[in-house]
DNA sequence: GAGTGGTCTAGACCACATT
DNA sequence: ATGTGGTCTAGACCACTCA
């Protein structure tokens, strides 16, 4: 049971990307190469050239070749308690240029309807109670990044900018301050597994590309739920951060 | 272009799990009556299992079958601030089996080495200096579901307990707080991806499993880094909660 | 022993990008 | 026009599980 001839390309081309010499952007042998090299039928080397991509590490491009991918995530922040000199030591240990790159809205669309369920209990309401909802699909340099749909229970919110597509300067938590409901302890829960289809095309993932779920509750004062966020990330493109206390 | 047979297939069975009519452990058709259903060749049949399998929705196992994986997470709480009757209203959005189970270690080591660069920026350190280094691997019901490697500067804990495999009552940052440098804030960084073969042997993936990398900092009084902590997870086996102020 | 998944081959046709 | 990746077929052999 030696390792079959198809594990065999892959593990030596992903040695050839993990050391550098297949840097980001590089172009991967094809499969015709690989068919010569390694004298093995078409299919096999195919299925090498599979087995990275499905791992993220390359992309394929009909009729142009395959590429080795490149990482530039986006920092994602949470619960900012530290400050910039400590930001210093304690730096990330993925070296990763960390540019601040402005983030644009795409599709957006707020309606009222009625809450799912899953939501209701998190929210301390009925299923079916009037909540407004808000999407959004975020996009960094032309690309999409991150699916957002937060809800706010109707009877605190409405009449109110949060019912508008544009809520107003300082977005839907300024609002709710102006109500009365200023946030003041959030929870996020966090799953992370492979893309549906419909998320694959929804943020154009590449193969071997996971998403990140991520459930944000915010809380006003006397723990009172005021908004529930659903995010979907590209996994690829973030790298988060959460800060708090012992 | 209509959408391959192999899509449409993988399709059909995607939906039928999704919609509970394939329930978790539930066998999947096999390769011979999907290629007398659909009427393919048996590589056909078999992409179209491979494409469930790379979303880790099946999980299949030669001699026996493909199965419909299920999903028990751990929960795993970083920064626990809102009190029981708060995570009443404001419980996850996902129903899962949150059982506490017990988690054991099996395999440990504790070393001093010098420190790898990385980590000596985030620790305050010169790259090679002296730190211990404590690394272990996690089980859940006897399958791994997390490896662990902490950092921890040499001056700073030499002749404790943090330097031997058992660190006594309360861990590393009782140990710590005994020696005047208890961790008062804590900052962790983390990055989602598919996993390497060595993680993936490490952590007994299954294919279309992600791990998610978390890199903890822990910081005492006057911001001085104490230690850094990089885990991966078995992204499948967790649900991951933080919780901060505003 | 029958059925299951895992791998490989040789050959074919297609869609697409680059030259 | 050539080369690239994407899909499909028919047939083969193997390793494993389960009854």
């Amino acid at each position: 049971m030696p390792t079959p001839p198809y594990r065999r390309i892959a593990d030596d081309l992903r040695r050839r990307i993990l050391d550098g010499d297949l840097p980001p952007g590089a172009v991967v042998p094809s499969e015709n190469v690989l068919v010569e090299q390694y004298e093995v039928a078409a299919e096999t080397a195919r299925r090498a050239l599979a087995v990275l991509a499905a791992e993220g590490l390359t992309e394929a491009r009909r009729g142009s070749g395959t590429r080795v991918r490149s990482f530039r995530p986006i920092l994602r922040q949470a619960g900012r308690r530290l400050s910039a000199e400590q930001w210093g030591s304690g730096r990330s240990v993925w070296q990763a240029d960390l540019d601040q790159r402005p983030m644009a809205v795409d599709s957006a669309s707020v309606d009222q309807r009625p809450c799912p369920g899953r939501i209701a209990g998190a929210l301390g309401l009925e299923e079916g109670a009037p909540v407004w909802v808000r999407d959004r699909r975020y996009l960094v340099e032309g690309a999409p990044v991150m699916l957002a749909t937060s809800y706010l229970p109707a009877e605190m919110v409405a009449g109110s900018a949060i019912t508008r597509l544009d809520s107003g300067p300082g977005g839907t938590y300024a609002r709710l301050a102006e109500l009365g409901w200023a946030p003041t302890d959030f929870r996020e829960q966090v799953r992370v597994r492979m893309p549906l289809p419909e998320e694959a095309l929804a943020l154009a993932l590449g193969a071997g590309t996971p998403v990140v779920l991520i459930a944000r509750f915010a809380f006003a004062r006397d723990g009172v739920p005021v908004e529930v966020n659903e995010m979907t990330l590209d996994a690829s493109r973030y790298l988060m951060e959460w800060e708090f206390p012992a």
